[in-house]
DNA sequence: CTGTTAGCGCGTTCAT
DNA sequence: ATGAACGCGCTAACAG
């Protein structure tokens, strides 16, 4: 069975199309009795819009483009959750895309991005891309960009983010507590603040607390999983001294439990390990862990907002509009003993 | 800067629109000389065309949709991973929706998508949604839909799932073998197969090892988190027997294992908790732990392919199109005692 | 209050 | 090998 349109119900009523599409767009000049006509046989037949000649006709999509870096992890999964939740608040549709880290992917999403079919965009970076250019072309058609936790720190760029340098601190002041005195520090990528404004945070607390900064305990982690099991290894073997590992992104966290289960070192007793993550699933695990959590949910909603906001408002997105949310040390303590 | 279109590139080139149109498509009866002028402009001016004006005249838009309870899931993160894999591999965009396991949310987003607004869909079902009859809309308008992994025992639907009374089965008798008596079961819903069908292989494997089934052991969980709390409280304090979880859903595992720590009982010394789940993440930090791990991952990528390969053939998806795949019974042990 | 007309940007006849 | 013309389904401006 053909689905039907606009034409269609014209024809069964005896109205004109244009008469039809004021009817169910409720139109303050169609008569009420016409309306509840229209609307009565457009459920029969179980009419829907066309939803791309609606675009087409009003330059609208209804849909905003999410661009990540990838799913399977659960601060993304969670971001996805509240961007969903505020677009369907606002009848928006989204289109997911993932880059897997990689920096030609990207261009080539947003690139694509650029024909209009998103209204506005959200942006998670990748942690290969070198530079922001590929973004330009978004800003010279106008299509409104929020960027939320893998930014970069310029202050042209809208964003959303968490107060990277303060848990930095907060994280490396947790492992000197708990007595580590030789902290690993696991880096992202030196081009995303994400990781570098936690760097900050790590050789603060270093120095606060009155031990060396050491730069070869700072590793520069790999898009490639498996290279950063390889990479972490080498570390760990160099450096057998090592009692404490704080890692930026949750993905180099799984790769120093895996590597720490290898080599035999035990966590929390040889190695304690902290991370941004938001494994709540590790944390209910493992007591003893501790995480640094980033409001996930909140950064999508309010990444989304901010969107909305600009969408709807069909300016351009004000930087002013950024946001910085805080971030939780989470330290699980069950009552049994580890 | 207004984005280009075909006219405007026509005009630059003193070419018409259809021309324009036929080289940018690489159409075998223009020049090669105007192909290579008219790509260059286009190149030059960013030119993406715009793909609502496009879907409305060839009435294929390039996009699939994409139906789940949740995302806040190791499962369906990695199921989305590997369908928007394969999405990109036929330029296919994905559009994500999200039910909560509403079963009137589902409804609204099928019949939205009734619109034409995706060429077809790929659905894991609410665990609320009473029956399938809100999915008929889209076998009317030739929507080719594949379910996975949730799915009801149809024989008309075409599925990817993967053989859950097996290791329904499989995962009881691990129970038992660890020396569990009382071993309760969490069932996800009692209208979808995936829980179903992993009772059958709890009941046989009871029966098989000689253990009495009790239906108070069976707790047919709750869409709402919370309330699924108050439920396993209830029924691990009104049986302090219970030796031994069996949980159909990760979820129900992350709900017990907080129940668990909060009356103070061990895992896995006092309860064995076994779950269907995709925890990597859990696994990897509690080597005491099992899992029966579906490939997610993989069942996201056949469930896109098979779909596509119905798009492609324009016909409706075959029900003998359906696959099962396998589970994994993944035991975790390090070399450090638990 | 309702009908007529004119595109939105693209792909596809049909003509030359 | 190229151009002119039409229509996908919808909305909006302009009648009346």
């Amino acid at each position: 069975m053909k689905s039907t349109n606009l034409k269609r119900l014209a024809q069964e009523l005896n109205l004109s199309i244009s008469t039809v599409s004021r009817a169910l767009n409720d139109s303050y000049e169609i008569a009420p009795e016409t309306k509840a006509r229209v609307k009565a046989l457009a459920q029969l037949l179980n009419y829907e819009p066309n939803p791309y000649a609606s675009s087409l006709r009003k330059q609208k999509s209804q849909t905003i483009g999410l661009i990540l870096p990838e799913v399977a992890n659960n601060f993304f999964s969670l971001a996805i959750d509240g961007i969903e939740e505020i677009a369907r608040a606002n009848d928006y549709h989204v289109l997911v895309y993932l880059t897997h880290e990689s920096h030609s992917r990207e261009a080539a999403i947003v690139q694509h991005l650029a024909s209009g079919r998103a209204d506005g965009i959200l942006v998670s970076v990748a942690s290969e891309s070198p530079d922001f250019t590929h973004f330009d072309l978004l800003t010279e058609r106008g299509i409104p960009t929020v960027f939320f936790d893998r930014v970069r720190d310029e202050e042209t760029i809208t964003k959303v983010t968490t107060d990277d340098s303060t848990s930095g601190y907060k994280a490396t002041k947790h492992l000197i507590d708990a007595g580590c005195q030789r902290i690993a520090y696991l880096l992202v990528s030196d081009t995303l603040s994400i990781g570098l404004r936690r760097q900050q945070g790590y050789e603060d607390a270093l120095r606060d607390a009155g031990l060396a900064y050491d730069p070869e305990l700072v590793l520069l982690g790999h898009p490639d999983r498996e290279e950063n099991i390889i990479l972490i290894r080498e570390l760990l073997q160099k450096h057998p001294d090592i009692d404490g590992i704080f890692a930026s992104v949750e993905s180099l966290a799984m790769c120093s439990y895996e590597v720490c289960q290898e080599l035999g070192r035990r966590i929390p007793e040889d190695v304690k390990v902290i991370s941004f993550s938001n494994m709540a699933v590790a944390s209910l695990l493992s007591p003893a862990l501790t995480t640094i959590t980033q409001p996930a949910y909140e950064m999508g909603r309010e990444a989304a907002r901010i969107l909305f906001r600009s969408i709807s408002k069909n300016k351009p997105v004000l930087p002013s509009q950024s946001m910085e949310l805080q971030s939780q040390l989470v330290v699980r303590r069950s009552t049994q003993a580890s």
